[in-house]
DNA sequence: ATAGGCTGTCGAAGCGCTTCGACAGCGCAT
DNA sequence: ATGCGCTGTCGAAGCGCTTCGACAGCCTAT
């Protein structure tokens, strides 16, 4: 393994000098820069990770907390994952993967060992065990979520409480009445994740101020739940003519259920989803969606923390405004029989 | 923060001693043991990790490279990925995220700088240009996946062909004398990624062997490739009554394409899928599946790494076997027309 | 009683880097 | 010509830990 001291020989410089021409925080002459930068590419130099750590107390890694449930719109964990692990790298920061699993464990391990510079952590309830140390450490973190008090806390989260509500105007406005809202797994709510309540608060207000009558349930997903749902809904509000479905899983079920119903889609009934655009265009039906953003918000969580690591800018709440695309999936409500 | 030394004077003995009762390399008094895990305790004491890193000449780390891509078999990486993080902590190890971005400048960086003690390659192709690299290095490597050449590299990856032999031999078995394949995208196979083209085989050869008809067609996810796909394949094999589903966002489009034709299923048309346990439950119909069974491989791929960074066992390729779970999408082949 | 071998502890060196203060050499203003 | 302030470079200290060799004290075998 090449060592700065190599280098600093083979260029015939001090090891301090390879430092500075590394680092840029001193002023090194054209000259001396070109030959260093030459030793370095002649003997293949990386600067080790662990010493540079301990003398320039700092790692440049950020740590990731991911949630360990894979039951919960996996591809929007993944694909923010996948911001974040990107955007770090374009500011020169590499990512820890940390599970859920070890909880507040994992923030004191951190934390303590310097193993990182910073968190950012997904999944966030609204009264998170992990908040207090986070309050309580001078780390930078960032929240992709948002919790119950956002007091001294840097968060990034898509409005789920106007996405709600886009989701009913758009449904309000094409004349439908009754509008049946298919939920996240009940366990979601139980756990108060607190985007299933905000985007709960948006739909129930927003059909509040249009004059619409709100049906909301919660659905595991899959076909049989689904299933289940679907026939307890029309059975209690028959008139229901608009869904706006929140679990992903649910979507393709719904729409194949309809159909065996004979339930024409848009024409008889609508559909809502909320759920990434992918997912929107790939279904058998072409999805009216509200986007859920989740590159943007890794790649902004990340934007956030590495200002905060830079001594920009302090505790802020960034709420991404949602977007509805019309497609296929929904019309004007049928005329009342 | 805390320190090592601190803890010693605390606990009144040397910073040596401390550090031998956290290693266990050497032995220590019952009475020094104690006092020194109290004061440990007391104080909130976490181990520096950067200057453990360059004392120990291990950091710790195990580097994770998935692929960057968010096309391919989604809910599969991330499996994959949180299982390599879960039992990476139950070894001690931490999980550092790379994106395929990078591409092979990441090993270079990762090795060359101490950053990570191993690493896991996710998605490899025939011929990856990480390969040669990882070979030119003393650093223990695993990949998830399975190169055209194994020579001196250790992997983990479910047995392909043997999974396609076993997805015709069980229509087979049925009596369908017909079979198509709805493959994975063009892509996926341009690209020559191993598994695609390993599942090929095994289906191809269980198909000599059953003296079954093969049709085999590549296939986007969704409802409009599908559409098409499956136009085309009635077109050229009206008698098809089996059907191999690789591409998980294929399967729903299809059994909805199916139903809307007027096709049973099981009664007509049998349908295996080839995809994780939890979609095949989940799908409209109870799916005959072979499971991909990520979580393991994402576990077995750790301990091989670890049994290689504590000097046991060499270079291995694992090949996890099959297996076929009939659910209710398969049934005897329907009596000739 | 004495040599030899353990056991448990300590001090010191060193891992590879960053950073601080020092200072040589230069050009500029006086 | 002298002194001053720059600019560019260097040496040394130190980050917090691991590990090696040393050694004090004790037990056992002679």
């Amino acid at each position: 393994m090449v060592t700065l001291a190599e280098v600093a020989q083979h260029a015939g410089v001090s090891a301090s000098t390879v430092s500075y021409v590394l680092s840029g925080k001193r002023s090194i002459s054209a000259g001396t820069r070109q030959r260093v930068e030459q030793s370095i590419r002649e003997l293949g130099y990386h600067p080790n990770a662990g010493a540079r750590a301990l003398a320039g107390k700092r790692s440049n890694i950020i740590a990731l907390m991911i949630p360990l449930r894979t039951d919960l719109y996996v591809p929007v964990m993944m694909e923010i994952a996948i911001a974040v692990a990107t955007t770090a790298r374009t500011h020169g920061y590499d990512v820890l993967l940390l599970t859920g699993e070890e909880g507040p464990d994992a923030v004191r391990r951190v934390t303590g060992s310097g193993l990182a510079d910073a968190m950012i952590l997904m999944d966030v309830e609204l009264e998170d065990e992990r908040l207090p140390l986070l309050r309580g450490t001078d780390q930078p973190s960032v929240l992709i979520g948002l919790p119950a008090d956002t007091d001294g806390l840097t968060c990034v989260d898509l409005d789920w409480s106007a996405t709600g509500a886009l989701c009913v105007e758009h449904l309000a406005g094409l004349g439908h009445r009754d509008i049946a809202v298919i939920g996240e797994a009940p366990a979601v709510y139980e756990r108060h994740t607190g985007f299933a309540e905000r985007t709960l608060d948006g739909l129930r207000s927003a059909a509040r101020e249009t004059g619409v009558r709100l049906l909301h349930r919660p659905c595991e997903g899959g076909y049989d739940a689904m299933a289940l749902t679907l026939a307890r809904v029309f059975d209690e509000r028959p008139a229901t003519t608009g869904f706006v479905v929140q679990n992903e899983s649910a979507v393709e079920p719904l729409l194949a259920l309809l159909r065996q119903q004979g339930r024409a889609v848009p024409e008889d009934v609508s559909v809502v989803a909320i759920c990434p655009d992918q997912v929107a265009v790939q279904a058998s039906v072409r999805l009216t969606s509200v986007a859920i953003p989740a590159q943007e918000m890794g790649r902004r969580a990340v934007e956030r923390l590495v200002a905060k690591l830079e001594g920009r800018g302090g505790d802020e709440v960034v709420l991404l405004a949602p977007g509805l695309t019309r497609r296929a999936s929904s019309g004007p409500a049928p005329a009342a029989s």
